[in-house]
DNA sequence: TTATAATATTCCATTTTTGGAATATTGTCA
DNA sequence: TGACAATATTCCAAAAATGGAATATTATAA
């Protein structure tokens, strides 16, 4: 079913229709790093960057590792960057 | 100030969101087609495809442009291709 | 075993999205 | 003008997303 896949690419969007976990993306793009790395850098509440975190991992866009107390999340899809830049250029245009 | 592109890139996967709305982009990637098709095409109530028209050119991700009765849409960003084509990668491999 | 640091979960009110149904607008042609 | 075809708009109830606040869980170390 065609219109099942389209669904499955509509979670995915939905994942990345947030400016927080957005964010949270973008620095992941620079390598892996745990919650509390992620809390410092974004200024956000832990449990807003826990959730977001979550939302995203589900989606399949990032996965996790734990280690001890910490919990590492790195991306898990490596299409984004083209895409972002692309994004950037339209903005720019506007 | 960098969190208003955030917001901006949002919006945009915001309008991605949805699956008749990325029905209408796959379609359109075929070429510009006028609203009629669309709708005789994805099997929706016509005026849920004109509000899905509508929000995917409030985004910029098409355009449209008017002749006579008709009005033709097309898109507007190309990058979506390649972007399209690494989901659909992701999603064959869960 | 107790305290603590790191992370996750739950609860909740507010806002936003969704999609159906009815209706309005606009352009064309007889 | 009047009828009709193509498209857009409005209204609305149900569902989902948002983000803050409080709390729970888990692992470690003293």
């Amino acid at each position: 079913m065609k219109s099942n896949l389209y669904k499955k690419k509509a979670q995915i969007f939905k994942a990345l229709s947030n400016p927080v976990r957005l964010e949270i993306i973008d620095f992941l793009a620079d390598g892996e790093k745990c919650v509390c790395e992620i809390v410092e850098k974004l200024n956000y509440e832990q449990p807003h960057i826990s959730k977001s975190l979550i939302k995203l991992k589900e989606t399949g866009l990032i996965k996790d590792r734990k280690e001890g107390l910490n919990v590492y999340y790195s991306l898990k899809i490596c299409c984004m960057g083209e895409f972002f830049n692309c994004l950037n250029k339209v903005l720019e245009i506007d």
